[in-house]
DNA sequence: CGATAAACGAGACGGTACGTCGCGTCTTCTG
DNA sequence: CAGAAGACGCGACGTACCGTCTCGTTTATCG
């Protein structure tokens, strides 16, 4: 819940209607008339969401549990999002971790910088989130825009950031020039959901520093990372 | 439908369970009266699975529809397997491509070999695999044991060729004898698998090649693949 | 619509219940501050109300439709009346037809008495009323109150025209000395309603002349009607 | 429960499919495959049908309820009636009294026979039926056909018994010749229903003698009942 | 060769979640 | 404050799917 606090302006999810024309010069900024949508329902039903997503998994939540968890009925959740898998594709969005400091620490070697990269959150909130993605697979095949938002708020921040190392690395002369930086970029992704899905075991510190170790900066620099 | 008739007997499934009394010496060979198991029903039935689940997805999937596409009652199809999800965890075994040669052609260079390991089959057939296991996903939450039975036969058979062609290139005096071949061998499931999921992109040649270009090659030589 | 034009104030409603505190001496005359009701609200709520309730029943019926046709916002409706029952309750109340004339003429006759009772309203009118109570039929179970206040407003006071005539004609020496007026007089009403609600026919003159010549002045009088 | 054991064959209800036309002369009497529905899944639903209503009136119901009592699926209640309104339309059909005997006693007098007619079925039976009746008036309006269910089922068969006891009196020279057979024989009905619904009373023994006493009989005979 | 028993196609069954809609309340903005 | 507009909590509706069960029929083995 209290991951929820920061999400002022969630997602615009279902809020964008088809309203196609929006018709003459008059009033396009005319109030609206009527009770406006309480925006902190909408961090509520999310939080809720997450909450029962990570309790039982994408098919074991129901909108009614979402609903009663939120203290909301069901008419206000299908009034901002059209379906269980909106839902939750909106949800997951709002599990965007902190963008990786743009500031990024020059520690002097491609390797320091990767391992730099390496947060550790608190464990148990580390836990909650594969929890909640793994219980979201179920979506990915359903909703291809899920993996879009996935991978948007979740996967291409880290890898912008590894390519700017990357690059760098390249302009510091440690890197091969020719090294194929777009590819190497989104090896960690791909290694951490392949260990996630299939392997089933925890994207921790150990594992991060063997894919820089053993794939990244090897690959990049030509000599092993360590 | 042609993929199915090389499995005459498909993976046991759960039909084994639940025979109950088995025990008592008495008359293991006594031929049970009655009708015998039509065991073209089983084959009908997994490739009418297969169809299904390449056209609508997992959760699309209805056994109903199975049974109908296959000409089957329900109770035939829940005879032989328990759970939708026992069907399609068999249905996918069957997807198994024939096991990479083990007569592993040495082309001299750890690229030749890996890109000797790169089948191109037909674009129809692999499109319509890639269907499958993305609409295959959706489980990978709820079975466990799927996902270590999609491991065991579409992954770890590719990944074994791959250490095995890693271990060559080190003997060989190719590859850097402290490279990391476990993680190096488990990267491009781990690329190809993303690859599918999330970008949703074909995992074609081309993109093989990247991988054992930009990576591979590299991280474990230390110098560019080309 | 112009069916209301008589009712400039409608049967208060529930409208007194959730004033709250009335009581203290205090300042009754004192105008309270704010915006005062628009009485023409009530008529105009009223007339939306019996024209949805001819047009699609009391079930079929909305409150948001209702609102909407009378421009007006739900809460002032509700502010009005508890409940949608509540306000079909009184909307049928402002149908009462105006009081059976309580000079009654004296035909001479017990017949004659009770032939000049009927009167003849437009057809269309009488559809739209025989529609509304129709539709209002729903409530009768659900609001005990309903049945008194229909009978009171509709039926009552045909009945009471019914008896007197009845007495006269005892009085006059036409009717048996013994007769049930108090049967005969709710016979009307009875045929009428069994006719409306089962028979799903309209009460028109034919009807209640067979009524008056097949049993009522025949069980009075003792000889056929005509 | 009880009631419900003698109606072996419910009302067709649902089962008459707008099929069409039926096709070739192929083979009409072949027998459908599948499953069979079960009959006494119809007399269970119905008879939890009328429980049901009996305890909480029609709005009070819920088809969750029938189902719950009735240890059925909606699904199974819905494949027999399309709606809530038809599921109790065929249940009401049920209430259906053992016929009126056609072998009508001949008391010698009008009075005699009609008052023979007035069966006093036990008093906790007739007020579930009055229960039922008044819970299910909400439907009569948006289900014209409930109102001719209802009067074939419950009405016709004492109209009609009414009807020949009247014929019979005129035959027998008791009853005047030209009295108003059939509108006299729908006064019972009518003052009953009217006496059920507005006036919420009971329709007991006393009150259909003052029906028949002071309007029928003299009505058609031209003296006093008594 | 007839009896027996299991498998089969078809589909009804109990259960449960879905997404919709109505009621009566609450909230926002305007007069 | 009243009024129009409409979001909100609640709960019933009718639909769809799962996994089981019951039909009548077909196919094998046994007596």
């Amino acid at each position: 819940m209290a991951a929820m606090t920061q999400l002022e302006s969630p997602p615009a999810g279902a809020a964008a209607l088809p309203e196609g024309a929006e018709g003459a010069a008059a009033a396009p900024p005319a109030v609206r008339p009527g009770r406006r949508r309480d925006p902190s329902r909408d961090a509520d039903i999310l939080a809720a969401t997450l909450d029962v997503l990570a309790e039982v998994g994408y098919d074991g939540m129901t909108m009614d549990m979402v609903a009663a968890r939120a203290q909301a009925g069901k008419a206000t959740v299908y009034r901002r999002w059209e379906s269980k898998a909106d839902l939750v594709i909106d949800a997951v969005a709002c599990l965007k971790s902190p963008p990786p400091l743009d500031d990024l620490p020059d520690t002097g070697s491609l390797r320091g910088d990767l391992v730099a990269m390496i947060r550790t959150p608190s464990v148990k909130d580390a836990q909650r989130k594969l929890r909640i993605m793994t219980g979201l697979v179920s979506l990915i095949d359903r909703e291809p825009e899920l993996a879009e938002t996935t991978r948007r708020a979740l996967v291409e921040p880290r890898a912008a950031v590894t390519r700017a190392l990357l690059r760098r690395a390249v302009e510091r002369g440690e890197a091969r020039p020719d090294c194929d930086i777009e590819t190497l970029a989104s090896v960690s992704a791909a290694m951490a959901s392949y260990r996630t899905l299939m392997l089933r075991k925890p994207v921790d510190r150990e594992f991060l520093l063997s894919v820089i170790d053993g794939v990244i900066v090897p690959a990049a620099v030509g000599a092993p990372g360590h």
